[in-house]
DNA sequence: GCTTCGCATGGTAACGTTACCATACGATTG
DNA sequence: CAATCGTATGGTAACGTTACCATGCGAAGC
């Protein structure tokens, strides 16, 4: 592959001015400048970044670490990220952690090694030391999603309390009082947080908060499912079920329908995070919605703005609110299956 | 940020050694290691990949290049690329080009200066040039999901005309006589195979193709309404329609809902890609599911293989079957929906 | 006891680019 | 006409790493 002597051999200049042909093309004659032009043209040369970025500290180059991009919600965080930064002549390179938080530090590793100029983080747990670790070594950081508390970052996410809270709300006001929460893994502040508005609209409206109801499990279909499936074997049927994210809900209807359970009917479901509703005929499911596309959008700007100005920017939260929106998989208590039948 | 000479000095040791102790520590003597990894530590040393990129001429990066990631098919494939790809050591670069292909220039051109280690494309339009702008530079290629006619790539993609043809003879099959087909663009080689198996179920059938039912668009929601809008306002309505892919179907169908008209009494739609069932409550859509994780795997092991042995392999061109799924979106046909009531 | 061997370690140069400073030369100014 | 200036171009070194070859040294072999 030709490099910048060959061009400049060719073209019967110094290295330098190739360089400023690229760079500066206004800083080289025109004749001079055709004469590079040709030469570039002829030998196919393709400037080498990777010389570039050792000499000037930029590769130009995102990390977004995120759980797992196959659901829609992180889905729309990537496109608006890879969006707004191939916009500032940023590429993203993209990694899915399954809230591994082996397979995280292994991704942080490579990529401090890969010099991307900065992070795009949903950290596996809400605590610090993965975001740490790189701003240890003064890469730039923004947080997705989830709060770190302790950390000096910049964060990005939704009112997961707030959302939780107005779906409770909504279910109680349905007449529901036996309502499971599917809580995400407790580790994780958004799961944390979205049991918090669970209780305090329960407590609000003088329900008292039975931790029966509270099971812990995974952000996925599965947990979702296997959650769901031990709490509708039990003796006391809940009314409703909480989730807290849509593959959380999307798994506990599954066991639901398995379990010869019609939905409303005898169970409502709702949960955070919606589903694009081109991707669903016809949307069912009650949600209190974030604005991905949106997030990933805010993120990226402070990401590139600490990049641009180092060090100018004192560490910001941006907290986006939820949108609560009644679909068809909540309604009224049916009082006749407060008890299995 | 500390190099490897500032741990090289702490160490009392060369460079090389600290190298070593990195790339083969069992050259390196026990104490000596020892020493260096000590100094390692104190300095929060991580070694420089750009700098070892430049002198290996090896980024362990891929890059992804594909056509809209929010496209439950695309996060698929990316799902595995990234898969594939992070257990052999390699990072992937994600880029949307809408099908646009100034973008796609624009992208792999940056891609090319970066010098990633191999691409996986997904060509905006069928035709040779830009894979021929990467093969130019001798890095290794595979193609998604399309053919490129005329280049020496290797190719993975799915059977569009067989799935086409499946699904327009399942119509056939219902009693459908007018079935729309709502084809993509027909630059890009899957629309084009498309309309083939659907020209052949109807031909096979004896049934005469008329022009008039294959409407050209985008494979995208907007598009699929726009079409299927324009279809239904006319005087003739057909009975069925044949979505190139998920996004014009469900383009389609919402157009089919603001017509006042009902799914599937009045008409039926299929298309060609499944949405994840997880997504969808009841999956309701009767599709020719691709195996879009599997292609993706299948692409990036051809991919890593041409990356660690050049040259050796001949380029080849993996054919993935689709399946017929049928669901509650079809159905047979209706009589009195012939003409508009 | 001398040669040979293998292991641990080091010096030098190179990967491709650009920052910094230098230089050449024609144009402008008093 | 000399001094000054600005523009176009170039030389050298450096970014951080590693390939290649060299060296030193103790152990093994005859």
């Amino acid at each position: 592959m030709a490099n910048i002597r060959d061009v400049a051999a060719l073209a019967r200049v110094s290295p330098i001015t190739v360089s400023r042909v690229f760079n500066n093309p206004e800083r080289v004659s025109p004749p001079t400048r055709a004469r590079v032009e040709a030469a570039v043209e002829e030998l196919g040369y393709i400037p080498n970044q990777i010389a570039r970025s050792l000499r000037s500290n930029r590769t130009n180059t995102l990390a977004l670490v995120l759980t797992d991009i196959t659901n829609p919600f992180w889905t729309s965080i990537a496109r608006s990220v890879e969006d707004a930064a191939s916009g500032q002549g940023f590429n993203v390179i993209l990694c899915n952690t399954d809230e591994n938080e082996a397979k995280q530090e292994e991704y942080l590793s490579v990529l401090l090694r890969k010099r991307v100029d900065g992070f795009l983080l949903v950290p596996a747990r809400s605590e610090a030391s993965a975001v740490e670790s790189i701003l240890r070594q003064n890469v730039p950081v923004v947080v997705l999603d989830r709060r770190v508390p302790g950390a000096e970052v910049d964060v990005v996410r939704s009112d997961s309390e707030a959302g939780a809270y107005g779906l409770t709300r909504h279910l109680i006001c349905l007449g529901h009082r036996q309502i499971a929460m599917l809580c995400g893994p407790l580790g994780v502040s958004t799961a944390q947080e979205r049991v918090d508005g669970y209780r305090r609209a329960l407590t609000e409206a003088g329900i008292p908060v039975d931790e029966h109801w509270i099971r812990e499990g995974e952000y996925t279909v599965e947990s979702g499912y296997a959650v769901a499936s031990e709490l509708l074997a039990e003796r006391v049927l809940p009314s409703a079920l909480l989730g807290a994210n849509n593959f959380v809900a999307m798994g506990a209807i599954r066991a639901i329908r398995e379990a010869g359970l019609r939905l409303p009917e005898d169970i409502s479901v709702a949960c955070i995070d919606d589903i694009p509703d081109w991707l669903v005929g016809e949307p069912f499911l009650t949600v209190a919605a974030q604005s991905p596309y949106d997030m990933g959008l805010r993120a990226t700007e402070l990401l590139l703005r600490q990049i641009r100005e180092p060090g100018v920017h004192p560490t910001q939260e941006i907290l986006l609110p939820t949108e609560l929106v009644l679909r068809r998989s909540t309604a009224a208590v049916n009082v006749n299956h407060r008890e299995k039948t």
